[in-house]
This record gives C-alpha cells, structure tokens and sequence, in this order.
DNA sequence: GTCAGCTATGTTATAACATAACAAGTCAAC
DNA sequence: GTTGACTTGTTATGTTATAACATAGCTGAC
C-alpha cells in the first residue's frame, strides 16, 4: 500500500499508543494516519478519502475512513473538531489528554493547547450546577497570530 | 399560521431583541422559535421541520427551516450545540452573552450557563497563545444531577 | 398610490457528513 | 490448521446542510 511517509518518531509514538492498548495499527490505519499528519491541516473526513484515495490509487468507501478515524480517536492519536466536523492529528499522542483548540478563521490553522487550570474551572462549573462531568469540548475561533498581526499592520 | 402557544413573556423578549437589531419577527420565524421553546429539549433541524410540518399541515422545506435557524441565532434568541448538531432557544435571550453548556449523556437535558471566570481565563489562555478569540465553543457531557444521582443510588 | 429596491419565502436539486447490514478476508491463539 | 475475533470491503441509505433561482411581500421615495 502507498503511504504518505510519516516521520519514524511519530510512528513510535503512535505504535506506543495502540500496543498499550493492545489495538491493532493495521497499514490501512496507519496510512489514513500519515495522511493527516503529511497534510498539517484538520481535515474533513471526505478530504481524507480523496487523498487517501489518490495516493493509493482507488476507490475507498467513506465507512472505511470513518471507521479509522473512529479508531484513531479511541487512541488518542486523532482529534475531532465539533465545530467545523473536521479531524486533526493530536499534537501531543505521547500522553492522554483532554484538549482544547484555538481556530484561526482566517488561515485555518489550529492550536492545540492543555490546560489544567481551565480543565479544573470546568470542573468546578459543572460541580455548582450538580452535573457530573466526563468529556469537555472547548473551541475557540478567532485569529492567529500572523494573522491577526497582518490585519493590524 | 398554526403555531404553538409562546407565553407572553418570551415573545416581549424576542420581540424586543428583533426591534433592537431592525430584524423582523416573522410569523414563520416565531413559528419555529415557538416550537423550539414548547419543545423544552435541543432538536435537529429536521425534527424541527418534522414538528412544523405536523402543526402546520403542509410540507416546508429545509433550506425554509435552517434560515429560520440563522436568524434566530443571529438575534441570540437561539444556540446550535456543536457536538451534537443540535439546535436550543437561549435560556437568557434578555442579553446578549456568551454561553456555555452542560449536556447530559443520559436524559438528553441541557443546561446554559454563564461564566465570567471561564470567559476571562480562555482569554488569557488565548492570548498566551497569541491568539485573538472571537468566540468560544464549550459543551461539556456528563451526567446531571436526577442522572447521576440516580446511578449511584 | 405606485414604483423600485430590499427582504423573506418557496421550490427543486444537490452537496456534504455519517452509518447500517452483511460478506469476505486476515490474524493470533490454541 | 481450525477457531474465533477483529478488520476490511461493498452496497445502500440516513442525516445534515446549502445552492440556484423564482415568487411574494414589505418599505420608503416620489
């Protein structure tokens, strides 16, 4: 199978993350993987076909994809950006997290940033109201840097 | 139109939020508002669509629905729920503000709260990030209080 | 009042995102 | 090498959202 080459450090990372685990990082997952990491943009699962497809040079079927993608999430290697139905590489697959994302609406580049302090304000949110919670989604839209800099002048 | 009954109260304030932005209250657009509020949980927007048509007895299109959809998120009389795709009248249409979400995994309810602290904390988060925010996205699923308390007993 | 221009709505079609159901292949354990 | 679990392929369909264009209705200038 024809794979977006992916940078040996990343692939150890990632075949850490599955044997700890113990789940399997077949070609194909890990061809849909190099894929978003070669691409360096949150990509609609729709993109990632049509790449994936172009590189290897067939058809593929959106469940495929989908079917990666959901287990690339369950191991923490993938993110899902709620707001713009998108998914983007985890910048930090070396250790579990929850994160939460800076969206530049002008480039589309995304930060991803963790931060306690906000993870513990959360919490103490949700405890005021009596919710238990379990998983938070923050996404911030805005401007980047360069971007916001080059609006300014 | 057949429309659902919307108290008093609510049409002052949705009403009054139209007249200050020059938007125009529509009958079709306080139809939709009005099913949303008698629906007292976030619908979809084809469930939406699903209940008007059952109201009103006749067919309406989704474009119709999701331009309602639009407007009324424009005036702040509504919010889209990211994560689930979703759609909820605002709990405080009596100001404009940003919102954050409490979701419950199990009875489906959704709580709106508002928190300064929150607001200002994701700014410095951005802004250490040299990122300008406009907006923020923050839904937190868990469990509520009837639920969680219901499970442990 | 009526005409022009703007806003809102209707209609048809299609794009984009996601999953269901079932068959076939692959891998690891025994 | 057979069994059983997991993975992938195939076809079909469900769900969410928008495009393009026509019609209708309000609004303000005259």
């Amino acid at each position: 199978m024809k794979t977006a080459r992916l940078a040996a450090k990343w692939r150890k990372l990632a075949e850490g993350r599955c044997a700890d685990k113990g789940a399997r990082l077949t070609p194909a997952r890990l061809a849909a993987y190099a894929e978003m990491l070669a691409c360096g943009r949150p990509l609609s699962a729709y993109e990632l076909i049509g790449l994936l497809e172009r590189r290897q040079e067939r058809k593929i079927a959106p469940l495929t994809v989908y079917r990666h993608l959901d287990f690339l999430m369950q191991t923490g290697l993938v993110h899902r950006l709620q707001s713009t139905q998108t998914y983007l590489p985890c910048d930090h697959p070396d250790h579990a997290h929850e994160s939460q994302f800076l969206l530049c609406s002008s480039c589309g580049n995304v930060d991803e940033v963790e931060s306690e302090g906000l993870e513990t304000l959360l919490s103490e949110i949700a405890d005021q109201h009596g919710f238990r919670p379990d998983n938070a989604v923050v996404e911030v839209k805005g401007l980047c840097g360069a971007c916001a800099g080059g609006e300014q002048g």
